[in-house]
DNA sequence: TAGATTGTTAATCGATTAACAATC
DNA sequence: TAGATTGTTAATCGATTAACAATC
């Protein structure tokens, strides 16, 4: 069902923190940095720093610390964020328009190709820059334009239908926003995203913090 | 620094993904489930299905199931969701938007009471039904209208900024959206949600699944 | 050489999985 | 009673943390 159980998830999971801090650094002319330094900046265990670095192959100097152009060239090529990856989107609500005006995807190697949408009043509208075509089209269109992922932002509802578009349509990993657990062939990864799951995480933390008594009000 | 470290993390953020589907079932006037259907329908194992309910505290019936409003209940009281919980938003910007536009929040009990920018031009607008605040009238807001969540969606670079004030307005949690690490007082609780991650984990598993070779082209 | 940091190897901790007795 | 599922107890697996030798 498009699962796929791999380890150091957490660490991967974190590699895009890391990037984020380098590149700043980078921009503000670091040219070396060490693990007590960037466990400082970005509140992890150095430890942990250098176990997740080390998942990318890179080398440090014992010592001194790692090269930042290096480190953010290993992490980048370690997630394939090097070559860019082309995406369709199903769904232009408003999380679907957010993901189209979201300018970080640049720097993560994500461009979104292509909206489609089921609402007649939205096809033909232009998003960011991004014409809405019907998401009846998706597959036809797929076929013409072939692209390796496909991100869903439709209504729960929809959402198995549109993966059945992509899938036909050729993609090879799916990037789901829906609150439903899609069916693919074994081929298809699909990464669900549960925006809620931060939320509950928050909520129990601070319950706990309260001493488990009373909720959130 | 606004850290907690608690236990059985996994399944809490799993909770509000077993909530989505029974609440599903629920409308559709099912009544009573058992863990291998919803093992089928959600793509879990079973074991970690009942591991994760026992959480909450729930008691299903031997060679029965559970009782699908008992369960839900249990749950949204263990995330504390029966009473709602207020919220301010820091940046109106598309994610910002979307979020205020987001109607799953009324679900799970959030409720964004008010939004703030520092944009001049969006000051006096009315997105999804708030009217945007200038930014730096959010510590006086909060004093006159306590909350208890804050939710960050501005550029990295004012994140620090807009988290001192909701922290001086008297939030006791902040649910960051930017790409920075928070510095907090230790009594407020920050929970970052890096949806890059997510993207990273589908990409590391496509290079897995493609034997590791080629990057997504 | 002395000081600092890397990276390896081992220890701990917690999450996942398995097995099965208890229960409807 | 027979069949099915819950919930507990134990086993496995992997992630986090600790300790330290190797290296600049």
């Amino acid at each position: 069902m498009g699962n796929l159980k791999i380890r150091k998830l957490p660490s991967i999971r974190r590699l895009p923190t890391y990037l984020y801090k380098l590149k700043e650094m980078d921009r503000d002319g670091v040219g070396i940095v060490a693990t007590p330094e960037l466990a400082r900046c970005m509140n992890l265990a150095e430890i942990v720093i250098r176990k997740d670095l080390a998942l990318t192959g890179v080398s440090g100097q014992p010592g001194v610390g790692y090269r930042v152009p290096e480190l953010i060239d290993a992490i980048v090529r370690y997630l394939k964020w090097d070559s860019p990856a082309e995406a369709v989107l199903m769904g232009v609500g408003s999380l679907g328009k957010a993901l189209l005006g979201y300018s970080g995807f640049a720097d993560i190697g994500l461009q979104i190709v292509a909206a489609f949408d089921s609402d007649p009043s939205k096809i033909g509208e232009s998003v960011h820059g991004r014409t809405v075509m019907a998401s009846a089209a998706v597959g036809p269109w797929l076929k013409m334009h072939p692209v390796p992922l496909g991100i869903i932002c439709v209504p729960a509802a929809g959402a198995q239908e549109a993966a059945d578009q992509l899938v036909a349509g050729g993609v090879r990993g799916i990037w789901n926003f829906a609150n439903v657990s899609l069916v693919t062939p074994d081929d298809v990864i699909v990464q669900r995203e549960v925006i809620a799951g931060g939320l509950a995480e928050l909520s129990v933390k601070l319950g706990v913090l309260n001493g488990g008594g009373m909720p959130l009000e």
